[in-house]
DNA sequence: CTAATTATGCTCATTTTGAGTATAAATAAG
DNA sequence: CTTATTTATACTCAAAATGAGCATAATTAG
């Protein structure tokens, strides 16, 4: 954004997108393989502006058209243009701007395609059976042995990983994946030449390209969302108990939560409305809801903030 | 992001930026004025991939050196690749994607040049002296009118502005000006041929190109922005009174705080520290207070939610 | 000295939230 | 068919947060 004269610098752009659904207990995303090539992609291809009016129209269209989901909610995340700082030895160097995309697809609407684990790439993100060993046995050392040559990032690493006072946010997604992409802890920094051993013990499964990053950005900007706009049913079936909807909601915000609780937030946020209908299963049958639209109140569901807060911390 | 052949589509990138800051009681934008244009601009530019590195350093050094401003917090907004969309009748066709960033600036560092105060664009979002007149003398007549034609956008409408049940929530800033302008009540509509005649009253000042609307993404994203993370002391100068620092809130979100509530929030949230100083005005002196770095619980200021609560809703 | 003005302290009733206990309605096991 | 197990749902209770005010303090403007 220099100056203004200038040529033609032939620049190509092109679309990621994360597409995450709800499967089986997991927090899945659309993963593409290729030949010769051990890490997983995103969908992703050219935008060609003569062609399409939105990107949001193109993206829906392509994506349904050539990877088969029908998606429900989508989001642009964040255009990179960094020089090749992701893309280590490639021939085709007029790829500069890309830009990334969060999609949500309901179950039903995903097709076939192979869908991966989120928390696979992550698994210092997954908190719903407590705090992760590899955060003490692997990360923290980690860090602390990087931060003994950059202790500028000190405050960076305490925020982000909520040591000492600072407690875990769960947004902070892409903090905490830049933070082990400098310190070189994941494998995608030894590909880029950001480092030069591979990392000892690498940390989650990597990416192509920077794909690793647009899912961290797409999962932080997700579990941020969750608590002031309903993306949440975006993920979720026409019909569902309130128990699959706080296991949905778990699995993105990577936190169990009272179940009590997220029956009462939910059902006073104005949401969701009961159909009469039960569902059958293992106990007492459950009640199905479904998505009141729009309407109502319309309560942010703050209240999924990651509690963290009082453990029963009788009075002074 | 279609198909994928495709031969070299001449794409220019160009950076908008939204400056705001808070001054003389002002939420304040850079804008610049072009000879023979009435309607003003946003600072904005080529981007060049090949000469930066990132289009955030890009975007701080060009700022820098041709607008005058130093800024403190950026943020990339949103990537428009809509096809002329907003452009009528422009020779150059080749600007088709533009990249939208929202910066701030503390008044101390903002140059010269000309600002221009954000809400005699945006009349019905500033709510600190009460409900804006132009909404019910104008806005919601007039979208009644429209909504006659187009009853689709009913619910739309609805929440946007807070009609029937809804609560009006200060965020939804882009949604309102993309309903105005669909409905033909702002100039710009009438200038990009969306409608055969100017609206009888045009609300709020016209602005260049689609600079008005991201100017309207970018206060819906800072106010959103506010209740979960300190970005307002990125508004603030180094020390400062909690009456300055409830003024700048209050510009923001455009409603009007309790005093002592305010002041309660911010103290517990760990973001300010007293300096010890005080400064003297009109009345009892006030205590200046420091931005108190990252530090501490940094819970969020959720509270500033914009109210509309209880209004003394006795018991039941 | 008095009024006006702004800052700050504190109270109080509600609401919201975290964490349980209790009860209901199924299915699975014997 | 009786009991254990499982899941759903209702309710309670205390702690914390929030919305509204009243009260008091420390200045400056007459």
């Amino acid at each position: 954004m220099p100056m203004s004269d200038s040529g033609n610098t032939d620049i190509l752009i092109d679309i990621s997108t994360a597409i995450l659904r709800a499967h089986e207990g997991e927090l899945q995303f659309r993963a593409l393989e290729d030949a010769g090539e051990s890490a997983k992609r995103l969908p992703f291809g050219p935008f060609m502006p003569d062609r399409h009016r939105t990107m949001e129209i193109s993206l829906r269209q392509w994506v349904r058209e050539q990877v088969g989901v029908d998606l429900a909610h989508v989001e642009q995340l964040y255009t990179f243009a960094d020089q090749g700082r992701y893309r280590s030895g490639e021939s085709d160097e007029r790829h500069v701007v890309s830009v990334g995309y969060l999609a949500l697809a309901r179950a039903e609407d995903a097709g076939g395609g192979a869908w991966d684990n989120l928390y696979r790439h992550f698994p210092w993100e997954d908190w719903r059976t407590g705090r992760p060993d590899v955060l003490d046995s692997v990360i923290l050392p980690a860090l602390d042995n990087w931060l003994g040559r950059h202790d500028h990032a000190a405050e960076r690493v305490r925020l982000a990983f909520g040591r000492n006072e600072a407690q875990w946010d769960e947004e902070f997604v892409l903090e905490r994946y830049e933070l082990l992409y400098q310190a070189g802890l994941i494998e995608e920094a030894a590909r880029d030449g950001r480092i030069t051993s591979p990392p000892q013990e690498a940390l989650g499964a990597p990416m192509q390209l920077d794909h690793r990053r647009i899912l961290a950005t797409a999962l932080g900007r997700l579990r941020g969302k969750l608590k002031y706009r309903p993306v949440l049913f975006d993920l979720m079936p026409d019909r569902f108990t309130l128990r699959a909807l706080q296991e949905t909601t778990e699995l993105v915000i990577g936190t169990s939560l009272h179940k009590q609780n997220f029956r009462r937030l939910v059902e006073k946020s104005g949401f969701v409305e009961a159909t009469g209908e039960t569902s059958r299963a293992r106990g007492r049958p459950a009640e199905l809801f479904r998505f009141r639209h729009g309407n109502r109140a319309d309560r942010p569901l703050a209240g999924l903030r990651v509690s963290g807060g009082r453990k029963t911390a009788r009075a002074t």
